[in-house]
DNA sequence: GAGAGCCTGGCG
DNA sequence: CGCCAGGCTCTC
């Protein structure tokens, strides 16, 4: 569910909300969440620890507990991460984990189709869990260029769509913001990655920037059920161009908007603006 | 590369 | 009822 833009959005407004909160216990409702280990293991790491930070890593989020401790999330489709009143889940939430914090708030990670991930431990975490170790460049960072996508994709036959979809090329961007970047840059997602020249390798890395820049700036896309924090709502969703949009408009040339299957994923674009 | 699988729920 | 879903992993 969420990508670059939510996550980060899920980080700023955690931050303030539990930094310098001490955890007072952990429990763990769904043994799923906790692929790694066993829940009382996990629970007996992370008493007494303080939050000191949260930092976003792709659509990872690391927060760093004193004494070395970490906890790391993924969201994948349906997660969500709230604070809210109490000393346990509140009634009607079903949450799949649970954070009791000092000030008689605790954090709930509640997970619709139960895909998301909890990994608990040390500051080794960071290099043990592999889609977090092998991590391609954070968009948002400047380490991003177009020359490092022209290099990261030359030699690759795969469609371009896919390859920005693979956190290894690039870290942090899901369906919505690959069909998005895509359209902005006039680029067909089935095109090949050894196809696409250096200057439409630098025409589409500064989409990406700008795209997930502008939905940051709108607290990211919200539709069906997602919530940033307790009942919060993003409203990129007003400003998409071509995702979910089959059959519409094209806004920039009045053409009409397509979808088609690209590796088990939808995949929106405007045959005229994007041509193969 | 494509497809199945992991899960649950909303929508037509 | 079938189809679809913002992610990712594993197998052919």
């Amino acid at each position: 569910m969420p990508e670059l833009p939510e996550v980060e959005t899920v980080r700023q407004y955690l931050l303030p909300r539990i930094v310098d909160r001490r955890i007072v216990t952990a429990r763990f409702l769904d043994h799923r969440v906790l692929p790694l280990m066993e829940a009382a293991a996990a629970s007996q790491i992370l008493i007494g620890r303080t939050i000191h930070d949260i930092t976003r890593r792709g659509k990872y989020l690391v927060f760093w507990l004193s004494a070395q401790g970490m906890i790391i999330v993924h969201l994948r489709m349906t997660g969500r991460l709230f604070v809210v009143d109490g000393l346990g889940p509140p009634a009607g939430e079903r949450c799949s984990a649970w954070f009791q914090l000092d000030n008689g708030q605790g954090l709930c990670f509640q997970d619709t189709r139960r895909f998301g991930t909890i990994y608990v431990g040390d500051q080794q975490l960071l290099s043990e869990i592999p889609g977090l170790a092998n991590l391609g460049p954070d968009p948002t960072s400047s380490k991003w260029t177009g020359s490092v996508l022209h290099q990261r994709i030359h030699q690759r036959r795969a469609p371009i769509k896919s390859l920005l979809l693979n956190q290894t090329v690039v870290a942090g961007i899901g369906n919505i913001y690959a069909d998005e970047s895509l359209h902005c840059a006039g680029i067909h997602p089935q095109r090949l990655g050894l196809s696409l020249d250096a200057e439409e390798c630098d025409t589409l890395a500064q989409c990406v920037k700008d795209i997930l820049q502008s939905a940051l700036a709108y607290e990211g896309t919200t539709f069906r059920d997602f919530r940033l924090g307790y009942d919060q709502t993003g409203s990129f969703q007003e400003r998409l161009q071509v995702y979910g949009r089959t059959g519409e408009e094209c806004r920039h040339c009045s053409g009409s908007i397509e979808r088609i299957s690209i590796a088990g994923r939808s995949s929106h674009y405007c045959p005229n603006c994007q041509p193969s």
